[in-house]
DNA sequence: GTTACTTCCGTAGTCAAGTACGGAGTCAAG
DNA sequence: CTTGACTCCGTACTTGACTACGGAAGTAAC
């Protein structure tokens, strides 16, 4: 049984899971993450369950994830539903690796450009520039 | 001499280019694109020469290049700067670069989230929600 | 018990890169 | 000569994820 340890302070919170006060904020107001009740006219106190929800939103945010989509995961929370779980999962390792593809495509052509462009320090016109108009990165960027 | 044949109207020029209408105007607002004069009261021309802008714009941003960058991009239009177009050029590389390294780490959390999650169908808790608790994803994430 | 920091709360502003809107003017076809 | 489509122009709205502001009230230090 842990010792639900409500003692932080907003700030405390904020310094705890390294974000800012009004993120946290931020993120009650989205349902992201839920205000204890305050003492009569007093302040409200935050324990390491609240560390822990701010790190999964920002875990979850790190592998890609909006925070619409760190709400639907929360709302998987309690660690029964495998299924839609894996199936978000899924989805966006499928976005990321795309993200990548593009990515190495964008990363050769800048490199051939500027490969091209040292190889002729004194060219009167740069070929960098030069293929920039040309339009054609190789990527045959379908919107999706 | 080029034949410049201004023929195009925003409009043609949008389809032309594959941009949007308000895109273009967005552009010219922004300075990469100029606006050519109206003939009194009249409707503006494009030609060529602003298709071939357009088309540098987007091939930019397709390498990420924000606008205020293809701005600095196009103030070396005349070809002769070499030395300012591949320090851009190598330092959005070094960015790519680096996106990428992050996306890798991130592809490879999220398979093995994947797969643990699958190992185990059937079981109480998903690991995959489990692992979004430990807020490790590999990155030492570093702000910089 | 006064000062100084926090908290609370609602609202408003920021950033990038557009997109949309509304009303007036222009142009080509029928 | 009247539709209908397009252009022009300024302004305002959009999205996502915050960040800032202002004033009142709570709280801790001295
Ligand atoms: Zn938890
Ligand atoms: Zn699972
Ligand atoms: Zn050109
Ligand atoms: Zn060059």
């Amino acid at each position: 049984m842990s010792v639900k340890a409500s003692s932080l302070t907003i700030g405390g919170l904020a310094k705890a899971a390294n974000v800012n006060v009004e993120t946290i904020r931020y993120y009650q107001r989205r349902g992201l993450l839920s205000e204890p009740k305050r003492p009569l006219g007093g302040i409200r106190r935050y324990g390491s369950a609240d560390i822990d929800r701010l790190t999964f939103v920002k875990t979850a945010q790190q592998l890609g994830f909006s925070l619409d989509e760190v709400g639907d995961l929360l709302r998987l929370e309690d660690g029964t539903h495998c299924q839609e779980a894996s199936a978000l999962a899924e989805h966006k390792l499928k976005d990321v690796r795309e993200k990548i593809e593009r990515l190495v495509k964008i990363e050769k052509a800048l490199s051939d450009m500027v490969s091209q462009c040292h190889a002729q320090p004194d060219s009167i016109a740069c070929p960098l520039i030069a293929s920039l108009h040309e339009g054609d990165i190789g990527t045959k960027s379908q919107r999706d």
